[in-house]
DNA sequence: AATCATACCTAGTGGCACTAGGTATCACAA
DNA sequence: TTGTGATACCTAGTGCCACTAGGTATGATT
C-alpha cells in the first residue's frame, strides 16, 4: 500500500497514514507506531529513500520517494496480488453458502 | 482459504494442500509444516471441527468440518477482503505507472 | 526392499504486527 | 499563558505466527 501511495507522489508518513485512512472509507486506521518501522524497513531494502522539505507551514517533514527497485517490487506484488485474487476467486470467494 | 475451502466440502490436511496448490495454478506450495498448526489453532477457535473417518483406502483421515462459528468468521472475512480490495483498488492497483 | 505418495505431527527460530509510550512544533481557545 | 488538539516524527518491548526442518507411519509401485 505504501508503495502505491508513493507511485502516485512522494509523500510523507503522517500523509501516508490519513490516505490510507480516506481510501478505506475510514476502514483502515494505521497507527504512527506501525507505519514508521514499515518505512524504515523499506528504505533499508532501498525500495523508497527519504529527503527532507521545508512545508508551507514552516514545519520539517520526511518525504519518501520510491526507487527504481521499488517500483520493480511493487510490480512483483501486483502479479502476487493477482494470483491471489484469481485463487480466492477459484475457491469461491463472495459466492453465498449453498 | 481454510475456511473457503471447507465451505465447499469437508477436507483433511492432506487435501487441503493440493486444493490450494490446484486453485493457485501450482503457484501457492503451501508446505505440511505450515498447515496444521493453522488447522489446529482454527479447532481450538472453535470456527472447524475434525472427526475421523477411513477412506476407502483404507486410510485414517482426520477430516475438518467448518462450525457455524466457522461460517460466521468466514462471512467476517469476505466483508473485510472488500475492504482491501476496494481500497487498493483505490489506491490505483493494477493501474499501469504513468 | 526400496522408494514414492499419502497422511499426520511438533519444535524451534526469526521476523514483524501491534501497543504503548516519548518528543516537538504550530494553531487556537480559555 | 497554558492547555488542548492537530501535525509530525520516533523507539522499545511483547507476543504471536509464518516458516523451516525435522519426525512417524501406511499403502502402492518398482
Amino acid at each position: 500500500m505504501i508503495l502505491l501511495i508513493l507511485r502516485e507522489q512522494d509523500s510523507y508518513g503522517y500523509q501516508i497514514i490519513q490516505r490510507i485512512r480516506a481510501m478505506s472509507a475510514q476502514q483502515w486506521l494505521w497507527s504512527e507506531g506501525m507505519l514508521y518501522p514499515v518505512l524504515h524497513r523499506l528504505e533499508k531494502r532501498e525500495l523508497i529513500e527519504a529527503y527532507w522539505k521545508v512545508a508551507e507551514s514552516g514545519r520539517q517533514r520526511k518525504y519518501y520517494r520510491l526507487t527504481k527497485r521499488g517500483r520493480m517490487e511493487l510490480e512483483r506484488q501486483e502479479q502476487q496480488w493477482r494470483v491471489v485474487q484469481q485463487t480466492l476467486s477459484n475457491l469461491g470467494l463472495g459466492k453465498k453458502d449453498e
